[in-house]
DNA sequence: TGTACATCAGTGAACGCGCGTTCACTGATGTAC
DNA sequence: TGTACATCAGTGAACGCGCGTTCACTGATGTAC
């Protein structure tokens, strides 16, 4: 019940500022993290990092998970001062939630989303806050009225893996309905990848305007009104 | 006019030869590709590859350009065997295309549409030939004639960056159905690349009726007529 | 309150590794007369 | 057809670098009596 010791407080204030610097440096140098280039930045000899954490891929997975949180975090808020009665405000919050978020750290975006880490395997334990940007536009999604413009029929094992899933999340959300906000997804972080990667170099300029609509789109295609529609 | 001499064919049977096998290494290891790992794999000393390729970045630059014109003629391969009358056939073809060979050539894939490699920069050059596919799906969707479903206004800014695309390439297709091809573009390597990137895991399991099912979507978007209609 | 001991952070040197690239060389293949 | 020279492929050694990780150590902070 006592206060930290002044020891806790900068070991842990040390953990962060470790996280802080190896974030910068895999701005500067790509995914490679160097755990040596992470010493030298701190004025640290390389070893002393073995105190925090106990091997690089180790530091790696603690940059993978704050990422997950921080993207979350990030998309939450802008969805949060979305009128609470526009569904498609809240929508379109979510998915400039996004793309705002990885365009100001693409370097992390990269680590989330990109191509693997080649000497890296991730613990399957950061893979589910994943999962966080899908609940959210379902949510927003199935609490619209309108209906999902109709399409060809879903195929049966494709109906199942969304059956599974809506059960699991213990969502009363139609397999169609949630079909939908995943080609949203998909649609979503598609684009933003594109735009981070840079392949959309040469063609569209544009960029938000594009994005923007292109979810608005997305949004028709799930039955979330607003001022569009087919 | 001679027949090229024995060395010349030696040179480049050796010169197809390094690029097999570096690919097996970037399958193997991921696409931080090791010259001397790939002298290793042919029985030479690391140097020997200099006679070769003037550097890594060298050797690195012309397998990526093999695996754009690989993919497009893959996907080239593909449309050719659909029933030329039958613009959705052709339309599923492409994007079976692109996912079939992607899961053939993950590493290759990923060296094309992954996050960027670290060191290396692709020069400029490297990066026209990947619009192949989608001028495939905008010849596709400008020769059938049914309408685009009506959305939302393009936004101005949009529709010129779409234009000047448009006016560059000489076709004669509309700004709003190009934004569709767009759409399902993305929409097309945003899906493999999560299917590639191990990023469907735990969801969608009947990978591809899912992909098929989510590319008729698209088709629809884009106005291909087809068995299903809004 | 003061002392004795345990815990812990950071040091500095070292291990063993792999990397891209250079350079002078040998010996074989090609070319010109 | 045969000889002399130029071209080229591959060798082997070396340079200089950066990397992750280990280990015995010093000195400071925390804890128990």
């Amino acid at each position: 019940m006592s206060a930290p010791s002044l020891r806790a407080r900068i070991r842990s204030e040390l953990t962060e500022e470790i996280k802080t610097v190896a974030r910068r440096r895999l701005a500067a140098d790509g995914p490679n993290l160097s755990l040596r280039g992470v010493a030298r930045d701190l004025g640290l000899v390389p070893s002393a990092l073995y105190r925090y954490f106990p091997s690089r891929d180790d530091l790696l997975t603690a940059l993978i998970r704050d990422g997950y949180e921080a993207i979350a975090q990030s998309v939450q808020q802008a969805e949060s001062r979305a009128a609470r009665d526009q569904p498609r405000e809240r929508w379109l919050a979510v998915c400039h939630g996004v793309r705002d978020w990885a365009l100001a750290n693409p370097a992390e975006y990269s680590l989330l989303y990109g191509s693997p880490v080649p000497g890296y395997a991730a613990p399957p334990d950061t893979v589910a806050p994943a999962s966080a940007v899908i609940v959210l536009l379902a949510g927003i999604a199935a609490a619209a009225p309108a209906a999902v413009p109709a399409t060809a029929p879903i195929p049966g094992p494709v109906r199942a893996d969304l059956r599974r899933l809506i059960d699991q999340q213990g969502g009363g959300i139609s397999e169609e309905l949630l079909e939908r906000v995943f080609a949203a997804w998909t649609h979503l972080f598609g684009l933003v990848s594109f735009e981070v990667f840079g392949r959309l170099d040469g063609t569209i300029e544009a960029r938000r305007e594009y994005f923007d609509h292109q979810m608005g789109l997305m949004a028709d295609l799930a039955g979330v009104p607003g001022p569009a529609a087919f």
